[in-house]
DNA sequence: GTGAGTTAAGCAACACTGTTGGCAAAGTGC
DNA sequence: GCACTTTGCCAACAGTGTTGCTTAACTCAC
């Protein structure tokens, strides 16, 4: 979509061919995705002669919409820049066989960082939307003055982007933060209730220390921790998700439509202080009977039981109000015992749905583990910088 | 943005123009929907020499950001249409005064349903978006089998169209009901509980009996009453809306980022059937303690006060959740108190809220009254037809 | 009054998009 | 070996918004 839809803004035909050229690499990134988790497409024939996988320029087609002819026009741009690679043929079905496409990993790079209280992570991802190095950082945001923790974060993704092999160009860099904060403006406001962050602008100074060698400007991301932890998953087609992530606090990152919903000042997804008991415990948050503090209560009682039990009664108000299809568990309390979460969860849910075969759900564990904030981070960089054009 | 988003669809230079005109199109309803209620925009100060209102060829440029010769183009398409006219001049701001255009309500029609238990409301639209005529009708789901129903709706339907002055066409049907329902299908589950409607395509019925004078078949199109209830009201801008109704029953209709937000299978909103109060009421839905449950608990025991308090609970758990700024109540149990209502949600919020001055939220009553679900049914009926191009 | 300056709007030429029609390349199948 | 199918590109094309220039219409200073 890029400039396409932001606000009411009238398109030429540069914004039409972007737009145009960005779904093409939309759907090839996806397709290197889905082979990379074994999943393999439609495509998935192409083991024959050829060596490698890929969409075909006729696939393309039909999956957009466009002519071949545009598909072939808009595939030679990319094939020019490098972005994308001929990786082999198809087998025929009775004519010349498809030459294959596919992304070149190689040929770009994010940074996602999770960027915690005293302990941060740092990774450099491909434009196959690989992994491609990880470092585990002893800084965080308590670490020392904003100041310094910038200039500290700032010089390890130089370092960082130093090893991207290929020489690709480094497109941008994701942060997942604690919230409140603004993602429009990336600036911080008290994140884990901080107060010397307040007001700081993260990514503009984050900008202006990085000196990449890669021409233009990279873009930098700020988002809640939850909102990219979301985005670790790729969506397996349309529908809507939930990302609950239980950790020092209850939080959720939502993904409606395919899109990451942050509300009118990113500060959606405090799914942790819905009041669930007018008289209950009292929160770190004044209100009595918050979600968060029901279950940081059952878990400081060692008692994960009760605390799956709350975590799915929430997960079973978020289903109705949201009609989610499919909720990811993911925090350190959630991977400390997994299984009672996953069955908890999924009978709460079946327990207050009136019709759960038709409303189905599915709960599973964030795939990206305990790396889900900085991989999902550095997914948006990803995504949002290529939704604009590579230039 | 019409089909420019729909899917993963590529776009070519008809769906260019189209998107472009749609937002041009939409613009002008827009102005023509604020001068219509009184607000006024900034070309207000048109009231000098001109006789009309209305928006200027270069605001519109500023606008959507396209050139000035792009918007002469594209409004001379649209007055050779007959859908907008020139309607004079704004005053000079130091050479040729600006020639105002707008919209032309007479153009195009649509119509709005409101299909309730035993009693709906039926109601023509023009493309200013106002109202022309409005009907009761002493039928509704209940009242006999569905193909009668249908049947009755169709005709009046038909009746209310021809009443239409000006000659303009009719471009859709929009029809609000209660839920669950398929939006994208048009099919009815078991509104109101009622198994009879289960799995009826009302939208094709009603488009095969409609046999209107104006060529193309119009958009007919069905959708939860909370839905187009919040339809009703035209968003003042960006922003994030909720539309809470308490009548028989208790749900939400939600517009995040400026559209619908209706959920995997159509069946966001139940705001009702949040669990609050794990040990209360039992509900309608099997659950203990859902939200609705305890407002009419509260109700039938002639106590709005708390019932008021319930709901404002829910709208603060709302507003924590999805970081909404503005909230529209509506529904009768609402209007025999509104006062009541308005007080105590704005309370809740403030006292759920940890940063209530930064996070503002505005409480007010849908202004379109007890009409809300059929004028937003006409609405989304207009707003969809005219994404798309009016051919 | 009168001429200079300013703003609005249109005409014509233009660059560029995806589309269409035709054709060469590279397979399959009888 | 030949007919057929399918892929993918070249060239011409229709139609978009953009650019450069001209005309219209009004304000303001003198």
């Amino acid at each position: 979509m890029g400039r396409m839809d932001r606000r009411q803004a009238g398109t030429n035909l540069a914004g039409l061919r972007d737009h145009n050229t960005a779904l093409v690499l939309r759907l090839l990134r996806a397709a290197a995705a889905a082979t990379a988790t074994g999943e393999g497409d439609e495509s998935g024939d192409a083991a024959g002669s050829g060596l490698g996988t890929g969409s075909s320029r006729v696939q393309l087609a039909a999956e957009t919409g466009l002519t071949p002819q545009a598909i072939s026009k808009i595939t030679a741009r990319l094939l020019d820049e490098g972005l994308i690679v001929e990786t082999g043929r198809a087998e025929s079905t009775g004519g010349k066989p498809r030459t294959l496409l596919a992304v070149r990993p190689e040929a770009a790079y994010t940074v996602g960082v999770e960027l915690d209280r005293r302990h941060s992570t740092i990774l450099l991802m491909d434009l196959a939307g690989q992994r491609r190095r990880r470092e585990s950082l002893m800084f965080g945001l308590a670490s020392g003055t904003p100041e310094r923790v910038a200039a500290g974060l700032a010089e390890r993704v130089q370092d960082l982007v130093r090893t991207a092999p290929g020489g690709g160009r480094v497109l941008g860099v994701g942060i997942g933060c604690r919230g409140p904060l603004d993602y429009e403006t990336g600036v911080l406001h008290r994140p884990a209730g901080l107060p010397g962050w307040d007001g700081y602008p993260l990514c503009d100074v984050i900008t202006g220390l990085l000196d990449l060698p890669t021409a233009a400007s990279p873009t930098v991301l700020l988002d809640k921790d939850t909102n990219t932890a979301a985005l670790a998953a790729p969506a397996p087609g349309p529908g809507n998700t939930a990302y609950l992530h239980l950790a020092d606090g209850l939080g959720a990152g939502l993904q409606l439509n395919g899109a990451i919903y942050r509300g009118t000042r990113t500060n959606a997804g405090e799914f942790g202080h819905q009041v669930i008991q007018p008289d209950g415990p009292v929160c770190t948050c004044g209100s009595r009977g918050c979600l968060e503090a029901l279950c940081l209560a059952a878990l400081a009682a060692d008692d994960p039981g009760t605390a799956a039990r709350w975590l799915g009664l929430g997960a079973a108000n978020l289903v109705r109000l949201l009609d989610i299809d499919r909720i990811l568990l993911g925090g350190h309390q959630i991977f400390a015992a997994p299984e009672v979460y996953l069955s908890a969860v999924a009978e709460q849910i079946a327990e207050h749905l009136p019709d759960p075969a038709w409303q189905e759900v599915r709960v599973s564990l964030t795939p990206a583990g305990a790396d889900a904030v900085a991989v999902g981070a550095a997914r948006l960089a990803l995504d949002t910088a290529l939704d604009a054009p590579v230039s």
